[in-house]
DNA sequence: TAAAAAACATACCGACCAGTATGTATTATT
DNA sequence: AATAATACATACTGGTCGGTATGTTTTTTA
């Protein structure tokens, strides 16, 4: 009976704690090692490259995070306004100091490197994706059951409620501040309001 | 008559450029002093370090250009709310294509340096403070003259107008497109249009 | 149990980078 | 005109980094 996760997702673990804090460009793979116990043999048999590495880590820690957070838990509410509205609500509460720090992770990716590596703008811009249609697609289900205004673009809201998450933590991370991310929280509830019937 | 502007001018426009393309610890010094003709001992003739030379994009260019177009134009308004939704139109209209990729350079900065620099932090977020005080500012002034809500906390509103901007030109570097851009400054207008009175 | 493949481990390399040491023009001052 | 201070210019250095070459151990397969 082994409790040892595997060698592979150790680096990973440890790959994206040293990219949260540092960036991607300055994450050092010694660092990462280091932090792991893991060689440089090791890390180069599982990930072809170090740009290999920051995909798996988007695709496989990143992207899971955020379906984990926000998609899964709001497709249990038959009212999508209500749902967002109560999980801004938690995640201003459960988010840790450090995060608070360290802001989102995917934008820190998407603006270090949308610009300078069409790879990692791929797939920041997928999980952007995958993140803005599920809420598009619940505030659809809520204009059919009644919960949310029918004149509104859905996609586009999503697309807003999205980038204001976004901001709202570049924000927090900048004045190291809490509070600020829950008055950003509550400001992105008054216009959740606005899309209801 | 001299038309070339000063050594520490070029140097400062050159750095802000690359800085604004790969961040500012990935910023070569040497391609900065290509792209200016510019040697090293003139760089650290006028700047005792790297971060220094970063320091001075913040202070000098990127912080005028926020006051040059967005705290300047928004005195002019009576009403906050009319500014702020014409200055999201036009900030929207005239973006070049090359900034729609490179998102905004204030929150570039933000997102790169303040858990790794606290002399960066502090200076990123004394423009940001300069920027949601103004627009605070400009609400009060609305709720003085009666544009604008009393209901309303005028700083909480300034923070989240700012967090959303600056989210809106994440989403629209993520996924490379104006439309985005102007979609997201769409529904921040519906968020505007909850102010009024 | 022998062979083959997967999973590591160690030592090293070339490239790039911020920063410096040391020089020389150029301009300002007296 | 002599001096001093400012404004550059060139060559170099120590350190870090991603990546590789090569070897060994462990597991799987036949």
């Amino acid at each position: 009976m082994i409790l040892t996760r595997s060698t592979r997702q150790r680096i990973l673990s440890s790959a994206y704690q040293e990219i949260h804090r540092n960036g991607f460009q300055a994450a050092s793979l010694t660092t990462i090692l280091e932090r792991t116990g893991v060689t440089k043999g090791a890390l180069y048999h599982h990930f072809p490259s170090k740009a290999a590495l920051g995909f798996a880590v988007l695709d496989e820690v990143i992207k899971d995070t955020v379906v984990q957070f926000w998609l899964r838990p709001l497709e249990e509410y038959s009212n999508p306004i209500d749902g967002l509205e109560y999980l801004i609500g938690e995640a201003g509460k459960n988010i840790s100091n450090e995060d608070v720090l360290l802001g989102c992770p995917l934008n820190n990716l998407c603006l270090e490197m949308s610009p300078i590596n069409d790879g990692f703008r791929q797939r920041v811009n997928q999980i952007y994706e995958l993140w803005r249609e599920a809420f598009a697609r619940a505030l659809r289900s809520g204009q059919s059951n009644g919960t949310v205004s029918r004149h509104i673009d859905t996609t586009d809201c999503a697309t807003f409620i999205v980038a204001s998450l976004a901001g709202c933590r570049s924000l927090a991370k900048s004045t190291q501040s809490r509070n600020v991310l829950a008055a950003c929280g509550q400001n992105l509830i008054r216009y959740l309001e606005t899309l209801r019937p």
